[in-house]
Order: C-alpha cells, then sequence, then structure tokens
DNA sequence: TCTGGGGTCCTAGGACCC
DNA sequence: TCTGGGGTCCTAGGACCC
C-alpha cells in the first residue's frame, strides 16, 4: 500500500459560467455575441440567466425582466428550458464523476469535488481542473471556471473570481490575503441583510471582519452566524465533500400573471401544483407528514401555513386536502399573487410502508397507476378531470379547446368507487 | 415597468414529556 | 401556592443560495 500525502488544496469548486443562457446559445449560434436573457417573458418574469454580453449593460440575474431589457433593449430573450439545462447538468456530473466519486452537488451547474484520492493517478489538483475545464470545452461545448483551495469555501470563492472561463489556485498560505483584500459582500453565506448589519458597525473588508474577536461578530449576528463568519473571514472551514444527500423536502409555486382573489380559482391552482409535487415525491421513493402552504398577497408580504400530520403521503389528492385546509383559514380577499404547496419531513417510502406508516389509501394506487402510464406515453397522457382547463392549447399548442360539456367545477372527489387495477406498463392500456 | 422558482439552514416561542 | 431542567416536536418567518 503506498500512502499519498494528501496535497494542501485537495479542493476544487467547478461552476459553469452563465449556464442556462450558454446552453440557449449552444443550441441556437445565431446568438453568440449577443446579448442573451434566460428568464420569464410575462409582465412579472426576472432574469434566470444572462450571458456576459448582457451583463455588460448592468443586467443581473434574479433583476426584474422590465428593469432588464431597460438597461440592455437591445437583448434576446429567451424562456426558460429546465429539461434542456437538466441533461446538460447529467453530462457534466458524468465529466466530474470520471474524476472521483467524491462529487457533491450545489445546483445544477456547480459542484465540490475533493480530488485528495485521485492525484496519484491525475496529478496536482490544479491539473486536475484544467483538465475538468478542458473537457467539459470538448465534450458539453461550454465554459465552466474552476477555484482550487485547501476548503470548501475558499474553493467557491475562487471559482467565481476565476470567472468566467478561468481556474483560480489560492495555495493555502495566500488564503489570508486572497480574502483579507474582498468586500465582505463577496463571501459565500453573506447576503443583503448581514451586509447591511458589517456595514453599519463599520466594517467593509474581510480583513477588518477577520481581524475582530468572535464574540463581538455573535453579538452583531447571532451566536451561530457570528462563529460561523469568524472562521469564514480567516479561510477556515472543515466541513467534508458529500455526495448525494436525500432531499429535505419538495415544493412547487407559481406566480399568477394577474393576483387572485377566487377561493375556487386558488384551490384548483393548488390542485395543479400538488399535481406537480406528487410525482416527483413518488419518483425519489419518499413521502412526506409535513404539508405547507405558501402564500404571498399582492403586497409582497408572504406567509406560510403547516400541519404535520401522522402518516406520511405521496399523493395529490392527499396533498391538496392539507393544502386546500389550510387555505380556508388563510385571508384572500386582498389579492394574492402566488400560492405554492410544499411537503417535508421526508421519509424514504420502503420503510414508511414496513412500518405500516404510508398513508397509501386507493389514490395512491392510482396515481401511481397514472404515473406508469405517463412515463410510457407522456406527461400529458392521464389527467384530472378538474383541470381540464388548464389545458387551455396555449401552453404548448397540443391541446384541443376542451369541450363545454367537459369542464367541471371543482372539487375534491371521494375515492374512487373501486380499486384501479395497478398499471402493468407491459400491458396494453 | 418592482420583485421567479426550487431549495437549505437557522431562530424563536410554545406544547409536551420526563 | 410562585414555578427546575432537558429534550423533542411543531409552527412561522427570515436569510441565503443558484
Amino acid at each position: 500500500v503506498s500512502f499519498e500525502p494528501r496535497p494542501p488544496e485537495p479542493i476544487l469548486h467547478v461552476d459553469m459560467d452563465a449556464f442556462y443562457a450558454a446552453v440557449e446559445v449552444r443550441r441556437d449560434p445565431s446568438l453568440a455575441g449577443r446579448p442573451v436573457l434566460v428568464g420569464g417573458r410575462g409582465g412579472r418574469g426576472v432574469v434566470a440567466s444572462a450571458s456576459y454580453e448582457a451583463r455588460a449593460f448592468g443586467v443581473r440575474s434574479a433583476m426584474p425582466m422590465a428593469q432588464a431589457l431597460r438597461r440592455c433593449p437591445g437583448a434576446v430573450v429567451v424562456a426558460p428550458d429546465f429539461r434542456a439545462y437538466a441533461d446538460v447538468s447529467a453530462q457534466l456530473r458524468a465529466v466530474l464523476l470520471d474524476t472521483t466519486p467524491l462529487v457533491e452537488p450545489l445546483a445544477l451547474d456547480e459542484a465540490f469535488l475533493d480530488v485528495a484520492g485521485a492525484v496519484r493517478l491525475l496529478g496536482p489538483p490544479g491539473r486536475i481542473g484544467e483538465s475538468i475545464r478542458r473537457r467539459i470545452a470538448d465534450e458539453l461545448g461550454l465554459t465552466a471556471s474552476v477555484g482550487v483551495a485547501p476548503n470548501k469555501f475558499v474553493a467557491k470563492v475562487a471559482s467565481t473570481k476565476a470567472k468566467p472561463d478561468g481556474l483560480l489556485h489560492v495555495p493555502a498560505e495566500r488564503v489570508r490575503a486572497f480574502l483579507g483584500a474582498l468586500p465582505v459582500a463577496d463571501l459565500w453565506g453573506v447576503g443583503p441583510a448581514t451586509a447591511r448589519r458589517l456595514q453599519r458597525a463599520g466594517l467593509c473588508t474581510v480583513a477588518e471582519v477577520a481581524a475582530l474577536d468572535e464574540r463581538v461578530l455573535q453579538a452583531l449576528l447571532g451566536a451561530r452566524a457570528g462563529s460561523a463568519l469568524a472562521r469564514l473571514a480567516v479561510g477556515r472551514d472543515d466541513r467534508p465533500v458529500t455526495p448525494a444527500a436525500e432531499a429535505k423536502g419538495m415544493s412547487a409555486e407559481e406566480t399568477f400573471e394577474a393576483d387572485l382573489t377566487d377561493r375556487e380559482v386558488l384551490r384548483r391552482e393548488l390542485l395543479r401544483l400538488a399535481e406537480r409535487v406528487a410525482p416527483r415525491l413518488r419518483a425519489a421513493g419518499l413521502a412526506g407528514r409535513t404539508v405547507t402552504l405558501k402564500v404571498r398577497y399582492s403586497s409582497f408580504r408572504t406567509i406560510s401555513r403547516s400541519r404535520t400530520i401522522a402518516l406520511p403521503i405521496a399523493d395529490a389528492t392527499s396533498l391538496h386536502r392539507e393544502a386546500a385546509a389550510l387555505l380556508d383559514a388563510v385571508e384572500v380577499s386582498g389579492g394574492i399573487r402566488l400560492v405554492g404547496v410544499g411537503v417535508t419531513n421526508l421519509v424514504p417510502v420502503a420503510a414508511a410502508s414496513q412500518m405500516d406508516l404510508l398513508h397509501d389509501d386507493r389514490w395512491g394506487r392510482l396515481e401511481r397507476a397514472a404515473d406508469a402510464v405517463r412515463s410510457r406515453f407522456g406527461g400529458r397522457a392521464v389527467t384530472r378531470g378538474g383541470l381540464l382547463d388548464a389545458l387551455a392549447p396555449q401552453r404548448s399548442g397540443d391541446a384541443a379547446p376542451v369541450p363545454e360539456q367537459w369542464r367541471r367545477p371543482v372539487q375534491t372527489p371521494g375515492p374512487p368507487a373501486a380499486a384501479p387495477e395497478e398499471a402493468n406498463p407491459q400491458a396494453n392500456p
């Protein structure tokens, strides 16, 4: 057994440049070199991703689309296509896993790698980072930036500073100097609220924070956040790279083009959202006990209401029943711009059913049968009668207008009269 | 022509139990 | 008859990330 010493900077952070926009440019080369904005085109859309040409105009992600277009009137706006981004993300993941199994994804377009165990085969971390960048360019036709550092936090900040299309290696002995020169807001985990507090205390750079006693920071930010920041400011971070964490929650939400006040319409929106969450739960083999309703008013005030039930659920019917009950106790007359449905307190279905905890009534079996039909015949093969109105042709152009006699008022139906047959994917339905 | 959607983590108070 | 201490769970809200 040969023993490799752990290299001083074994952690890589790989981050795609302007990811969604870059995928769109790759798909349509006529967009190359032009300002491209990916995001909702509706009146309430925001920028999800902006090409560097657009950023030159001061456009940033999360900026309202209307404001972005004022800054950059010549921009091309593209609606997001998350399925395409997820496909590219899977390719990226394959490249990274080719380097080491110690890959921790942070988002579709970025991940941490611990390459300590790969140096003997592949060379020092910096060289590994460059070869990953080359493979991403060659095999994906996209650019990525890489940070190489002693730990996750510094690697993350380093990749940001390397952008676009660069690599930044921060040796252990240069960590303090590298971080110290940065404004506090550049630190991963310091958002607008924390930055404002630090600024009010006269702290602008990381070096100024690093010079402070930990207890001063705790008094300013709270015990936990204070001591976390004290460690990060001097570049200390011992969190390991951990692949594949189990999901803690799943949710779906929607902002309406115009505010809603009609409870029946809102109930149906909740059903649509529950129908989006439940199949994802089942696909992940999870069920949840806490259902959360999120409501955002016209004023942008946002509230949440949740309830925890005894038995885990993974079917849209139960999800909707709980969310709708929570909605009953919420004021809606002032106008609602967003509703959301979420599930937390997740447990693996295998464990839940083994303990006989899964609330698996006939609706659960019916929905799993519908899952099987959709997986074979497409996502629109089966739909609730109560949601037919939502299948208006403008959504994807494939649905004919719904005949009037098919339209039904929204209701929460009782269970089906007879247990449905379990779907057999091999059978001809 | 204000502010998307999908997540994680933390805090703080209250209920409840031993 | 004036009030411990610790632990867990639940709820609501907020900060932060991409």
